[in-house]
DNA sequence: CCGGTCGCCGGGGATCCGCCGGTATATTCC
DNA sequence: GGAATATACCGGCGGATCCCCGGCGACCGG
C-alpha cells in the first residue's frame, strides 16, 4: 500500500498541493528535473492512485455561502442508504467522515445563512439526534502531510 | 460580499471543481465559450478571490497515511498562539476549525499508525481535554456548491 | 561481457496560452 | 435622438508549453 515514493515524488506532491495548476516545465524547474522527467514521475503518481485528481479552491463567503458547520449525527438504524442519497443530493454537505463512537458521522456542511443552516440540520435530523457546532474561523486551509509518516520518531 | 456570480461562472466552478487542471481551451468548450472568453471569466473569478487556489488531491492511504481521525479539543486557555504552532508545524493535522460549543477546536488529522494516532493525540492533550474518533470512511470526496444558496427555497 | 531495465534528457511537431484588436449589445450622458 | 462608454464575446497571432519518441548512462543478473 506504502506506492515507495521517494523524496522527488515527495517534492512534486508538495508542490501540486500548493499550486495544483503549475505547468509541468515549472514542475520540472521546481523539482530540480527535466520537464518530461518531472511529467513521467507525475503520470506514475496518477495512475498508480497517489494522486486521485485535482480541484480548484473556492471560497465559500464569496460565492454565498458565509456559514460553515460541522454537524454530528448519531444514526440508531443500520439501512444508510436514504442518508448517503440525502447527502449527495445536498451540495451543501462538504464532507461526511463515519466514525466510531457514539455520533457515527461527522458532516462538514455550508449554508447561506444561518435559517438555510436550521433548515439543513431539521432534515438531518430526521435520521437521528445530531449535535451542530457553528465554525468561526478555519485556521488552516486544506493541506495533506509532506513527508512520509516516520513511524520510528512520529 | 456576494460576488453576483451567473450560470457561467457556476458552471465554470463547478468544472474546476471536477478537473482543475484543465486546459482552457477545453474550459471554454465545457461552457460553450470561446477559449478567451472563458479565461477571462476564470481570471476574473481568481483575481476576485472566488477562486483562492489549486490543489491535487491525494489517496493518503497511498502515502503511508492510513489511518484517518476526527479530535475534538476543549482548550480552556485564552493564549491560543502555543497551539496554532503547533498545528502548523505538524502536517498531520489536515483541517482545523474553530467551532461554538464546549470542544473549540475539531482537528481532521491524518497517521501512519494507531500508534501514530497516539502519539498526536497526546501531544495535543497537553493543550486540553481531547475526545478522538477514528475515520472508518470518507463517503463524499471533498466538493463544494454548485449553485447559488437559493434561500427562498434553501 | 552483455542484454535488459530503469530513470532521465532532449528534440520536434502539435497544441495551448496570453495578448491584442474588433464586433455587437446595452447603458449613460449630453 | 445620437454619440460615447462599458461590457462581454470572438478570432488571430507569436511564443510558450505539452506530448511522444529516440537515445544515453547507470545498474543489475546471467
Amino acid at each position: 500500500m506504502a506506492e515507495n515514493l521517494d523524496a522527488t515524488d515527495w517534492a512534486i506532491l508538495a508542490e501540486l498541493q500548493r499550486d495544483g495548476r503549475v505547468a509541468l516545465t515549472e514542475l520540472g524547474r521546481r523539482v530540480s528535473l527535466s520537464a518530461s522527467a518531472a511529467t513521467d514521475r507525475l503520470r506514475r503518481l496518477e495512475s498508480l492512485g497517489v494522486i486521485t485528481g485535482y480541484r480548484a479552491d473556492i471560497d465559500l463567503t464569496k460565492v454565498g455561502y458565509p456559514v460553515l458547520a460541522v454537524v454530528r449525527l448519531k444514526y440508531p438504524g443500520s439501512r444508510h442508504e436514504p442518508l448517503h442519497r440525502l447527502l449527495e443530493r445536498r451540495q451543501e454537505v462538504l464532507e461526511c467522515l463515519r466514525t466510531t463512537g457514539e455520533d457515527c458521522y461527522t458532516l462538514k456542511v455550508a449554508a447561506g445563512s444561518m435559517a438555510h443552516l436550521e433548515r439543513l440540520v431539521d432534515e438531518l435530523a430526521r435520521f437521528g439526534s445530531t449535535t451542530t457546532n457553528v465554525v468561526y474561523s478555519q485556521t488552516l486551509p486544506y493541506r495533506g502531510p509532506g513527508t512520509p509518516p516516520d513511524e520510528g520518531r512520529p
